[in-house]
RNA sequence: GCCCAUGUAGCUCAGUCGGUAGAGCACUUCCUUGGUAAGGAAGAGGUCACGGGUUCGAUUCCCGUCGUGGGCUCCA
């Protein structure tokens, strides 16, 4: 093109205006940039306001309380933090600093690592900085004179980041005297950063990979105001009251023991609703044609060689010998999965094409050896059941039968009110088992079942099982968490190993395919989960105690016994509290144990022999006659 | 497994600048027989996670082990 001309043509807000070239996008919004303005989009990039135009563009303000705005506010606040901890503890290293789902993170190279008492000091020099109003300065530099200043600055971390990237051009970003290697763009001056809070400190390994050095993270959260900061930190306060690790305890559901780290003692309440959980299974399975089995805990390792498990598993199993070992070699293993053990069912036979497909449930315990750190309540254990199933059937049913999953898992999710469910499909992973041909074959199997079946279709790279690719199933709770619940994986590999085979309708032997798949998931995570949307508040039918008769005083202490016999013999969980206590005490301790039903009973209620029935977290009473009383219950839903 | 923090009664937590510990709730007994979220009193309950070290003396300081929590990594 010709010389620049000393004009350009800049659209906002729907009017052309006439600027001089190298005019900033701030004086191109000319005061419609108000103070919650952090950034602009120029053509739809995101840009910083003191960009210069250097063309006829178009130029949209962005507020700080747009998801954009809010990103770059974070990413801002993670760049104060920095300036911070650098100014209170020289010979730190800065690394990176990106903004995640609800704040940012930065992770340092210190001398030592960071404490949470460290924590409060850098808040406040962070707010010093913030006050100060030091204006972000952006500065482009020529790569190999970023590589030479970062290198006399002693950052070796980002030397080593400016040598990765393939740009001769990068950008900087000054504040003060603070400068850090950014892609930006950034809030004008930290006077904009109001509204943050250091969440915490971690370790973690540079790059993700822990060959690596162990750096020090220190996490944060920021908003645009100080409300919305406040809403925040609320949020997780009440995520914090509804772990279910605590609503565990104070529910008597399932405890933990350090004699057996990872592996939850399931309580009498909480085996209620784990086996409600399993019945509930055992109903769908009937209507979805699947048949039950139980199979061996403990296998010769010949199977675990045979399924690659000992290849691609073994950090993950437990193994053991028995009295007559010989050698140090374990001779047996946990299963960590049921499908190498229903290979052999599926093989105990000569298999025709009429017996597919073969559906094999199993709710088997399984050991799985999860590193120490990993471990967290019923969510991350080591040992759990699934409601675990294996589909044997011909390549041409593969398609129906995980349209027929994903409905039943539809049912499921239901209800229990999960919704917004978002799904995956995890790519093959590096340890895995088969040629690449067949795993991108089955990769887009599994990623048209789910556009087939109207689902979400993301990919999540290398996330596969070792035998084969997934699509895996995120839950959100009450309080936004996803959680990976169910899980559909197709295998071509397992049936090979096993050399499975059936007849063809033609008279010819073919290979089964194996379609691994879980709903709950595991019953441990699901039961962990369940708890944290509920806040401990189960439907009807998962309810431990669905009835809790309350006697008012001594004189109706029978009936009130009769009551609950009454309930239980009507098939429902029923208790009477007759202990010496006002009924006041008495309704508080219902209404802490989450009893959906409240039967009060008193000298009234046994003359007309009715209750007066409260609702879990309804003030209100109403007076039933008995048969009324068991006529609700009855009427209170199973799942379909 | 790695980094940081942490471990005191069943639970939630005080406390001991080194001289072997305390509250509330829960539990037991007694009094109270009470109408929809805590009636009163008394009692019992702890090798201060475990193992070493320093010290006249360790629950307290140091080291290690185990567990737990927040992350990293891994995964249902």
């Amino acid at each position: 093109m010709g010389s620049a001309a000393p004009e350009i043509d800049v659209m906002v807000g729907g009017q052309s205006r006439r600027l001089r070239r190298g005019a900033t996008a701030r004086e191109a919004l000319d005061g419609q940039a108000g103070p919650d303005v952090v950034a602009v989009r120029v053509n739809g990039r995101l840009c910083d306001l003191g960009r210069p135009l250097e063309e006829d563009c178009r130029v949209e303000p962005v507020s700080a309380s747009s998801p954009e705005g809010l990103a770059i506010i974070r990413h801002s606040t993670a760049h104060l933090m920095a300036q911070a901890v650098q100014s209170l503890f020289p010979g730190t290293q800065v690394t990176i600093g990106p903004t995640i789902e609800d704040g940012f993170y930065y992770d340092f190279a210190p001398a030592r690592p960071f404490t949470p008492e460290d924590l409060p000091r850098i808040e406040a020099r962070m707010e010093e900085l913030a006050r100060a109003n030091l204006a972000v300065e952006r500065i482009e530099e020529p790569r190999a004179a970023a590589i030479e200043r970062f290198r006399r600055m002693g950052e070796a971390y980002k030397v080593e980041i400016l040598a990765g990237i393939p740009e001769d051009q990068v950008s900087l970003y000054r504040q003060g005297e603070w400068i850090d290697l950014c892609r930006g763009p950034h809030v004008p001056s930290t006077g904009y950063l109001k509204a943050f809070k250091l969440t915490g400190t971690a370790g973690a390994y540079w790059r993700g990979d822990e060959r690596n050095p162990m750096l020090s993270r220190i996490y944060g959260t920021a908003f645009a105001g100080r409300e919305a900061l406040k809403e925040h930190l609320e949020l997780l306060e009440l995520a914090r009251q509804r772990d279910h690790r605590r609503l565990g305890r104070e529910l008597n559901l399932f405890l933990f023991d350090p004699i057996a780290p990872g592996s939850p003692f399931f309580l009498p309440r909480g085996t209620v609703v784990y086996n409600e959980l399993v019945a509930y299974m055992r109903r769908l399975y009937k209507r979805y044609g699947y048949q039950e089995v139980i199979t061996p805990q403990l296998f010769r390792n010949e199977i675990w060689r045979t399924s690659g498990h000992w290849e691609m598993f073994r950090d993950n199993m437990y193994a053991t010998s028995d009295a007559e070992a010989h050698g140090p070699e374990p001779e047996y293993g946990f299963k960590p999965m049921n499908c190498p053990g229903h290979t052999y069912i599926y093989g105990a036979e000569k298999r025709s094409y009429r017996d597919l497909p073969l559906r094999v449930a199993d709710f088997g315990r399984l050991h799985r050896a999860e590193r120490s750190g990993t471990l967290h309540g019923l969510t991350r254990v080591r040992a759990m059941s699934q409601d675990d199933a294996h589909i044997f059937c011909a390549p041409e049913q593969v398609a129906g039968e995980i349209d027929a999953n994903l409905k039943m898992m539809r049912d499921v999710y239901q209800a229990f009110g999960f919704e917004h469910i978002e799904s995956k499909v995890g790519t093959m992973p590096e340890k895995h088992l088969g040629g690449e041909q067949t795993w991108r074959e089955t990769e887009a199997m599994l990623e048209q079942a789910l556009l087939r079946n109207g689902l979400s279709c993301e990919i999540n790279p290398g996330e596969g099982a070792f035998y084969g690719p997934k699509i895996e199933i995120y839950v959100p709770d009450a309080l936004k968490r996803r959680w990976q619940l169910a899980t559909i994986q197709l295998d071509y590999n397992m049936p090979e190993r096993f050399n499975l085979t059936y007849t063809t309708s033609a008279g010819a032997e073919a290979r089964p395919v194996m379609i691994h798949r879980a709903i709950l998931g595991s019953l441990e995570r699901f039961i962990g989960v369940l708890i944290e949307h509920t806040g401990g508040v189960l439907p009807f039918w998962l309810a431990p105690e669905q009835v809790r008769v309350l006697s008012l005083s001594e004189k109706v202490e029978q009936y009130a016994s009769e009551v609950a016999r009454l309930a239980r013999q009507a098939g429902f969980r029923a208790a009477a509290d007759l202990r010496n206590e006002k009924l006041g005490f008495k309704v508080r301790e219902a209404e802490l144990s989450k009893v959906p039903y409240m039967a009060v009973v008193g000298e009234r209620e046994m003359a007309a022999r009715s209750v007066s029935l409260r609702v879990l977290r309804g003030a209100k009473s109403q007076n039933l006659a008995l048969e009324n009383l068991l006529e609700l219950l009855k009427n209170e839903a199973l799942p379909s």
